[in-house]
DNA sequence: AACAAGATGACCAAAGTGGTCAAGGCAATC
DNA sequence: GATTGCCTTGACCACTTTGGTCATCTTGTT
C-alpha cells in the first residue's frame, strides 16, 4: 500500500477524480461482483488497458478505493471541533464537511454503506477488518462533549437522536437528487439545512436554551 | 392483462408468494438489466422452464410485478380511512397497513423504488406510464382532512411533514435491517412506531393538543 | 395402464466477464 | 529527422453468464 498505485496517483487530478467517481459508483450500485470494469472505463472515459495499468486487478481497484474513501472520512473527524457543546452546532460542522466531501465525491457515502453489506468473498476479510476500526472510532467520538442540559428532558434521549439523525439523512438525499449534476449550489443548501436545524432546536431544547 | 398470468395465477399461493418475492428482490436489488432470471429461479425453488411457462419473458414478469405492486398499494390506499382528522393517527394507520403487506412482501416497496429509476429502455415507458397515475392519486388524496390547527404555528408545515415522513421511513428501515429473517415480529415493532409517534406529537402539536 | 399437465435441467447462441498485449501516439532528447 | 521511453488504446482471449427452449421425466387421475 506504500509505494503500490504510485502510477495511478501521478496522473493529472481531474482524471484521477474522473475514474474514482466512475468507480465508486459502479461498485456502489452493483456490488462488488455485478461491477463491470467495461462499464467503468466507459464512464470515466479511458481504456481497458489504462484502468489495468493502474490497478492490476478489479479486486485491487476496490481496495484501493475502500482504504481511499476510509481515509477521506477520518479527515472529516479529523475537521470537526469535538469541544462544541452545543448538539446542533456541532452536528451542522459535521454537515458542512460531508457536504464538501461529497461535492468532489458524490458517491463515496454510498460506497461504503454498500460495501459494509457486501458479501463478495474475495473482499470481504478486508472490508471487515477496516469496519471494525471504523465503528469503534465513530461511536466512540460521536457525541462526547455534548451539553446534554439544554435538552428536554420529557424525551428519551436515544429515539430523539435517531430522528434528528433520520432528518439530517433524508434531507441529504432530497438534495442529492434534487442536484443531479447541477455545480456548485453551494450555500443554498446549507442554509435549508439550518431551517431544519433550527426547527429541531425548537422541538427538542427547552424553552429558554433555544 | 386480463386472461393472461392464468398459468400462473393457478399455481398454489406458497408458491406464488415465493416466485414474487424472488422475483422482487432480485429486480430490486439488481434492476432490470443486471436481474438474472437464474439467480430468481433458485431463490425461488423452482425450476427455469416453469418460470418461461409462467411468464413468457423476462420482459413479461417485470411488467407483471410492477402491475401487480401498484394495486398492492392502490389496495393500502383503500384501505385508510381518509376522514381521520388527526395527522398521527392516519399516519399510524398508514404504517400499519404498509407493515401488513411488508410482512407478506418485503420487498415491495423496494421494488417499486427502484422501478422509479429504473432506465432500462425495455420497461421505461409503461413505468412512466403507470408512476404518473399512482403520483397523482398519492398527493391528492395524502393529507385531505387533516386538522392542522392542532399543529403549532411557529415551525413550517411543509418542512415538519417531511421531518415526519423521515422519521417513519428511517424507523421502518431500522426495523426491516433488524429482522432479516425472524418471523412474526408483531406488536413491539407498531409499539415502538407508537413511541416515535408520541414524541413527534410532543414536538409538534401545540401543548394543549396533546 | 394410459393419459394429460406440469416440472425439470441440459442445452443453445449470444452477450458479457476480467484481464492481456502488440501496436501506435507523443513528447523529449540526441 | 531519428531515436528513445512512456502512456494509451482497443482488439482479442478464454471463460462465465445471459434469456430462453424443449425433449424428457414426475405426478396424479381415471
Amino acid at each position: 500500500m506504500i509505494i503500490i498505485y504510485q502510477k495511478f496517483f501521478s496522473l493529472e487530478s481531474e482524471k484521477k477524480a474522473r475514474i474514482i467517481n466512475a468507480a465508486l459508483k459502479e461498485f456502489a450500485r452493483n456490488g462488488y461482483s455485478k461491477a463491470s470494469t467495461n462499464d467503468i472505463v466507459k464512464e470515466a472515459g479511458i481504456s481497458k488497458g489504462s484502468l489495468f495499468n493502474y490497478f492490476n486487478s478489479k479486486r485491487e481497484l476496490y481496495l484501493f478505493l475502500l482504504d481511499y474513501v476510509v481515509k477521506i472520512i477520518e479527515q472529516i473527524y479529523a475537521e470537526v471541533d469535538w469541544m462544541e457543546p452545543d448538539f446542533f452546532t456541532r452536528m451542522r460542522q459535521l454537515g458542512e464537511v460531508k457536504y464538501k466531501i461529497y461535492k468532489k465525491y458524490p458517491h463515496a457515502f454510498n460506497f461504503i454503506k454498500t460495501a459494509a453489506r457486501e458479501d463478495a468473498a474475495e473482499v470481504k476479510p478486508e472490508i471487515n477488518r477496516i469496519g471494525k476500526a471504523i465503528i469503534a472510532e465513530g461511536l466512540e467520538r460521536g457525541y462526547q462533549n455534548i451539553d446534554w442540559s439544554k435538552f428536554r428532558e420529557d424525551i428519551d434521549r436515544e429515539r430523539m437522536i435517531k430522528i434528528i439523525n433520520w432528518t439530517m439523512l433524508g434531507f441529504a438525499e432530497e438534495e442529492r437528487d434534487k442536484v443531479k449534476s447541477f455545480e456548485e449550489v453551494g450555500t443554498e443548501v446549507l442554509k435549508e439545512a439550518d431551517e431544519y436545524f433550527s426547527i429541531l432546536r425548537r422541538c427538542f431544547y427547552k424553552k429558554e436554551e433555544q
